[in-house]
DNA sequence: CTGTTAGCGCATTCAG
DNA sequence: CTGAATGCGCTAACAG
């Protein structure tokens, strides 16, 4: 069985070189038939694998590390777990990295742009062989960079040059997103976001006033909400811009955050969605097919862009960091349900 | 700013010789000065630190750890990321652990034993201080064990001895979650699991029993619909379990996946719950109660079991790994909502 | 094909 | 208070 009897916990770690003596060769010997890299004769390797087996060898990635091999490290960055987008690109970058022979190092910044470059540098002094992140800022990218740290960048982009990036087009989605909304004859659109700081809200806002320029609907500056830099508790501020602004017709949420908020909103205030209010989310989540009436949703491929940019990463390092730096924009789509109808009156 | 201009990227890395170098002290010196410990002249410590900060130097966590200090690193072994319970499990984990300046090696086994014991060779080969498992087997717990790591389990117990484990009661809760639907007068009802292989598929069913049993209600075999052992799609064989025990009014779902299944197919149906169904589940997730009627829940103090866990591991990590196996377990608590009420008839 | 030698970068003796 | 020397465990040259 793998690992054997004999290993007794906590005693002095068993050492390459302890394999060796065992099997009656020398280190590097050992390491040779270990690592199936060099010469070594058949009877010998297996003696060596033997005797590993039965002490329970298991090599130090550190030594190995410091030799100036690989760490076989890979460094992630996500501004919030707890939130289902997170997971699950957090899921798709630990699919193909593992598959890989990869270890991901998870990190959640909690959209500190402090934390994230406390750990960029942790990764930095791990000798990670390359860091995937979710940017709250340009800080981290920057340390990383360089350093020569081979870096992808996921849902958002720093600006920062040298990193590859993957990103789902917001202004596309939200543009779907609108469109479907004017189609539907609603001309009074609020929007929710709850940052404009980067590109994916800037953008979903770009998004959204384009959508309503083509249409030739002017977009009143009222009808936008950025909860970004209210004090108050959100869902209150959702109630306060609905009383505000009651022409509104229909609501675009910039994420599933705001999208969960802008429907306890409306469910609190017992109003009829689609009659009362249409209601569109840029990010699709399970519950949203599984309320009633069902959320519209742009909906992302998450974990593929977790699985696009790990791909990407581990192209960038095979190649030693270098290169031209790719961006690659992921399609969303629209998925149509039954929180928007026609508008009221 | 931190790290300065000064660090070309890509070139070798800038070592404790180099920051020495530009300090002008000997290499242990500027060591000391970094990592504050033994005596040295306060304007040299500026000055190493000046120097350190200006060529942007990061220590080599390999090299120390080779050296035989601490990896500063934690793995955590998780089933299934995607998961809400697992993702704020990892959360709560992270939380404690970042706090103490600890980095996370995440590893998804997606349930597999196999996997599981490549993450805990993994884990051992890093050198990790120690490993948080939500253990699908024996063999990863087995081994970590044995190689003296320091190991608490998290949700799950193996069985394994020398390890803490943190859990939820399983058995109150499931018996809470069948009391409240035997207090409302249902008689005939249904459990469903997705598996029966560890203490918690195996605890709610005890509990569901001994609910049963207490109010002197036979529990029909028939009543309990495993879906561990089933090729079907899950679903569909909820859907079978329901026509073929015609006379429940009630259905008991052990976990959030189970619940989310069943409550599919009573919309599938178009049944009424709670008039048809009452349902109850077991893990509280943000749908059940976005929906309507929302879902009675047990709710379970994930995000807490995760910080009660590391904070655990810890403690053992600090005493060198021995010491007793502390076995907490966190008890949930029932949520009543919409979806259970008064059986039909 | 195999053994000997030499570091990787750091923290720690031990002298000065 | 500081510097020179040593070795953590492993692998890559180089001889044999």
């Amino acid at each position: 069985m793998a690992g054997g009897g004999s290993a007794r916990g906590k005693r002095s770690r068993v050492t390459l070189r302890d394999v060796a003596e065992l099997a009656g060769t020398s280190r590097s010997t050992a390491s040779r038939a270990l690592s199936g890299t060099g010469y070594v004769a058949e009877h010998i390797k297996e003696r060596v694998q033997a005797a590993a087996d039965s002490l329970g060898y298991v090599p130090d990635v550190s030594a190995r590390t410091l030799k100036g091999r690989s760490s076989g490290v890979i460094g992630l960055l996500v501004s919030d777990l707890r939130n289902q987008f997170y997971a699950e690109l957090a899921a798709g970058v630990e699919h193909t990295l593992s598959s890989e022979g990869y270890q991901v190092v998870l990190v959640d910044d909690h959209g500190s742009a402090e934390r994230a470059v406390d750990a960029a540098r942790a990764f930095l002094a791990m000798r990670a062989d390359g860091v995937l992140i979710a940017p709250v800022g340009r800080g981290a990218t920057e340390l990383l960079v360089e350093h020569g740290m081979p870096v992808t960048e996921v849902d958002r982009r720093s600006g920062v040059r040298g990193c590859d990036v993957v990103t789902i087009d917001s202004r596309a989605g939200a543009r779907a997103a609108v469109d479907h909304l004017l189609a539907l004859g609603h001309r009074a659109i609020g929007v929710v976001v709850d940052e404009t700081f980067w590109d994916t809200g800037r953008d979903r806002l770009k998004g959204y006033r384009a959508a309503l320029r083509a249409a030739g609907v002017t977009a009143g500056r009222r009808h936008v909400l950025d909860l970004g830099h209210t004090a108050r508790p959100a869902q209150e501020e959702v109630g306060r811009f609905l009383d505000s602004e009651p022409t509104l017709t229909a609501v675009f949420a910039a994420n599933n955050v705001v999208a969960e908020l802008v429907w306890l909103e409306l469910k609190r205030r017992g109003v009829s969605v689609p009659d009362q209010y249409s209601l569109v989310s840029f990010d699709d989540l399970p519950w949203m097919r599984m309320v009633d009436p069902g959320v519209t949703a742009v909906r992302q491929p998450v974990f593929a862009m977790g699985e696009r940019a790990a791909g990407l990463l581990l192209e960038r390092v095979r190649r030693g960091g270098g290169g031209r730096s790719v961006s690659d924009v992921l399609e969303p789509e629209l998925a149509v349900r039954d929180s928007t109808s026609a508008p009221r009156g």
